[in-house]
DNA sequence: GTATTGACTTGTC
DNA sequence: AGACAAGCCAATA
């Protein structure tokens, strides 16, 4: 695993504002490697702590780690049957912001 | 070496 | 809306 792709993905994620997610694809897409969605699921399945791995998700908004449920709701994200709500305002494009 | 699996995405039906 | 298939790439068996 490339060490330089895991620290990139981490920055993007850290990056995330409070209250609003991402997807996999977008991080990939963000760091240079358009179809890698996957390997950032791998890389964020061993994301330091300070990493906000629950507000990344898959691009249908739904959840791909259940047990991020109530985190991504204590930060004012409403959930519904592990599907975002709203997904298309809270969703947050790192391509736009960088 | 091949086969399977997975915190994925997109297109089709 | 829900289900399927194809494409993708690294890790694991």
């Amino acid at each position: 695993m490339d060490e330089v792709f895991k620290q990139q993905v981490y920055e993007v994620a850290r990056l995330i504002p409070i209250g609003r997610v991402s997807t996999y694809g977008a991080i990939a897409k963000a760091v240079g490697y358009p179809n890698h969605s996957r390997r950032v699921g791998k890389a964020m399945g061993g994301c330091p702590e300070d990493v906000p791995a629950h507000r990344v998700i898959s691009s249908s908004g739904v959840l791909s780690v259940p047990e991020f449920q109530s985190r991504l709701e204590a930060e004012g994200i409403s959930i519904e049957n592990l599907r975002i709500k709203n997904f298309k305002n809270l969703f947050w494009d790192p391509l736009e912001e960088i």
